[in-house]
DNA sequence: ATTGGATGGAACGGTATCGTATCGACGATG
DNA sequence: CATCGTCGATACGATACCGTTCCATCCAAT
């Protein structure tokens, strides 16, 4: 959201000025998306981002400099930031509650496509690889706070492999969503969070 | 592997005669696993699959209409056919066999490419989708005998929730190896095994 | 009021891929 | 041995993007 080379000219000359307008920068953002969702990012266009932005294409190269540079903006911009979880009390109600959020979350269509697309894409380039990883951090955090409250409460021994366990927790409702592409009910994902619950204890 | 139009021709005209290669059939699916783990599938290039293959362009139209049934008879060609695998005796040991023989196909490269690519291009066309749902109907049937060889035993309960318990068993591999983009020890892989068990039997 | 910088828009030459068509050569069938 | 379809190869016109450059315009800070 910061922008590039136009701050460092500020600062050199503070006479005269003129920023680029956020709001085209975040309608940018919200069209590679869109194309990203649409065409796969191999295929994303940046003429047709601009245009579905109702921008020239001399304003994307104004602002970025590679595709890989305007896709690690955009995705960090998103920030898929959700919410910080309550505590629900015991460890199945917090497993429970946090599958129901990212169930929320691979609901979104765009979310759908773009997120195993970013997988792909990861494992070809270094620079898409290092964003999938960020994004991979800020997921971490949320199970993370989730376990430690569970090891406070004794319901998990501190000997916990956490690595392991972070793998466990989000992984099965992923692969229904994003790999079968099914959507559960909220019965079934409750029953998903009893089970997986009972696997993290195993993990002891 | 069956050829297309030629077969027709040739019941029409059983005179002269000269068949597709199959070695060169054969070298188009690789050069176009290659090209797709290496560009994406979007940006899949018919011209470099034949030149990868040695071969002329043609020799692809001649064969397939489009790009997409090129990819979906390459795809069942490949047949990622996993050995069924044997009974080790218990559910622990059956899920743990499995996980061992899932990671060997995951350390492949291409497949940790294209697997991804693939599930995010079935949330853009039906004509992928239907393409990944044949692909996971081949991976539900291991997962289903594993099962059905643990009900018999008394290990679970007739009444599992079988769908629920095939998202369990594969997910955390998956997720860890492509998600993440890591390769576990063997000795994460047996806990994880261990973990998944427990997760089925508190299933029932 | 002036000035500087960003804006949308349009054009540039260059490259890549498309799908089709055509060629002579090869080889298996009959 | 004659035939006929596939083979590799090449050329074709048509698109689509690329990344760059120039323009007239507009806005905000001097």
């Amino acid at each position: 959201m910061e922008r590039k080379c136009s701050d460092e000219k500020r600062k050199r000359k503070p006479t005269g000025a003129a920023v680029p307008r956020a709001e085209l920068t975040e309608a940018l953002y919200r069209a590679f998306f869109a194309e990203w969702a649409e065409k796969g990012f191999a295929a994303v266009s940046l003429e047709r981002v601009a245009a579905r932005a109702g921008a020239g294409k001399a304003a994307i190269y104004r602002r970025w400099s590679s595709r890989v540079a305007f896709a690690a903006e955009a995705v960090d911009a998103l920030g898929l930031r959700m919410a910080m979880i309550e505590d629900r009390g015991s460890l199945e109600a917090d497993v429970t509650d946090f599958l129901f959020r990212l169930r929320v979350v691979l609901r979104h269509p765009l979310v759908r496509r773009i997120l195993p697309d970013l997988h792909a894409e990861a494992a070809r380039s270094p620079e898409m690889r290092t964003l999938n990883t960020r994004v991979a951090q800020q997921r971490r955090a949320h199970g993370s706070t989730l376990l430690e409250r569970a090891m406070a409460r004794g319901e998990l021994p501190a000997t916990l492999n956490t690595t392991l366990a972070l793998d466990l927790i989000p992984a099965p409702l992923y692969w229904r969503m994003v790999v079968v592409g099914a959507t559960p009910s909220r019965q079934e994902v409750a029953e998903m969070g009893a089970a997986i619950t009972a696997g993290l204890r195993a993990l002891a």
